[in-house]
DNA sequence: TTGTGTTTTATTGCCTCC
DNA sequence: GGAGGCAATAAAACACAA
């Protein structure tokens, strides 16, 4: 590790001592970046921790000796001591006392300032960084479980708009089905309003498509009644019609034409008023004035429905 | 007992901040 | 440039089924 930090062993603990094993829990300690204080004392500390879960005993061994390693200047010998060393000092684990009084602190405040750690670390029995690292790993599965918590929270929230938007979805074919039902009612009474009224009638009905037309620049459907000029339907062609008010078409706003048309019994309908639902694109949001009753800036809406 | 998957402890390299 | 945080990863410890 050229460059890297260099970490200094903790080897100062008695062999032997009843605390020992815990006493030894760490095996590096950064040597540039930790004070004198993280050395830990044997004995210097009252902390109820300690020598709850022996793990490695070091007895008859002798390790009263520090020593700096790098990776660039390792030497045979040494190189001898830390496999010795390594093969002997384990990775140990946290008594429970220990991790609990550490979940406790985490709780209160998952980042660690200098002086907690070293407090910490002094309560426990254990060196700062040993402290540091459990704060860091801790953090880490905060937010492992955080994430998967705000998974779960979208996939709820997803699964609930998908579900509202199937339902539009079908009210809307619904209303679809019924609309070019009443469409072909009114085309039929059309005809036969035209036939005994307007002399002309004939050639009106010819340019009425069976069905509400499709891809045209526009519809053509016959007077409305004023059985149909109320409720949803009714206003929805009104206003596609050109009336300024949806509900009471105002005839003083019709071009001549239009007039033209409503006296022999029709209506030009802009094409946008009935698409059909295939015919939706829901990869962008919809441009124009067809938004089928969603607002148009709901960009999130059509964000997730594709 | 052993193989295997999971959890925990620790290291390493990179990055940011002061 | 040092200190500390984080992501990625290694490896020991642990749990558990076969």
């Amino acid at each position: 590790m050229a460059g890297g930090r260099v970490y200094r062993s903790n080897t100062s603990a008695d062999a032997g001592s009843n605390n020992l094993s815990v006493l030894l829990q760490s095996q590096w300690v950064p040597s540039s970046s930790e004070p004198l204080d993280t050395l830990f004392i044997p004995g210097s500390s009252p902390s109820p921790f300690l020598g709850t879960r022996s793990m490695v005993s070091f007895e008859g061994v002798d390790r009263r000796r520090s020593y700096f390693r790098t990776f660039d200047e390792e030497e045979k010998v040494e190189e001898d001591i830390e496999e010795y060393l390594h093969r002997s000092e384990k990775k140990r684990r946290l008594t429970v006392d220990q991790v609990q009084f550490l979940e406790k602190s985490f709780e209160a405040e998952n980042k660690l300032e200098p002086d907690r750690k070293v407090q910490l670390a002094k309560d426990l029995g254990l060196q700062s960084r040993q402290v540091a690292i459990w704060f860091q790993n801790r953090r880490a599965r905060w937010k492992t479980k955080q994430l998967e918590k705000d998974y779960d929270s979208l996939q709820a929230s997803y699964n609930s708009l998908k579900a509202g938007y199937d339902n539009l979805v079908k009210e809307t074919d619904k209303l679809k089905e019924e609309v070019v039902q009443l469409a072909d009612k009114l085309l039929l009474e059309g005809k036969e309003k035209g036939k005994s009224e307007l002399p002309d009638a004939k050639t009106s009905s010819q340019e009425l498509p069976s069905e509400a037309a499709e891809g045209e620049e526009s519809k053509v459907v016959p007077e409305m009644k004023s059985d149909y000029t109320e409720g949803v339907h009714s206003s929805v062609l009104l206003e596609g019609a050109g009336s300024s008010y949806p509900f009471e078409p105002d005839q003083s706003d019709l071009s001549q034409d239009e007039e033209d048309n409503l006296s022999k019994g029709l209506l030009h309908l802009p094409s946008c008023v009935f698409p059909k639902l295939q015919d939706i694109d829901y990869s962008d949001p919809p441009a124009g004035s067809c938004n089928f009753g969603f607002p148009l800036d709901d960009h999130a809406f059509w964000s997730w429905a594709y």
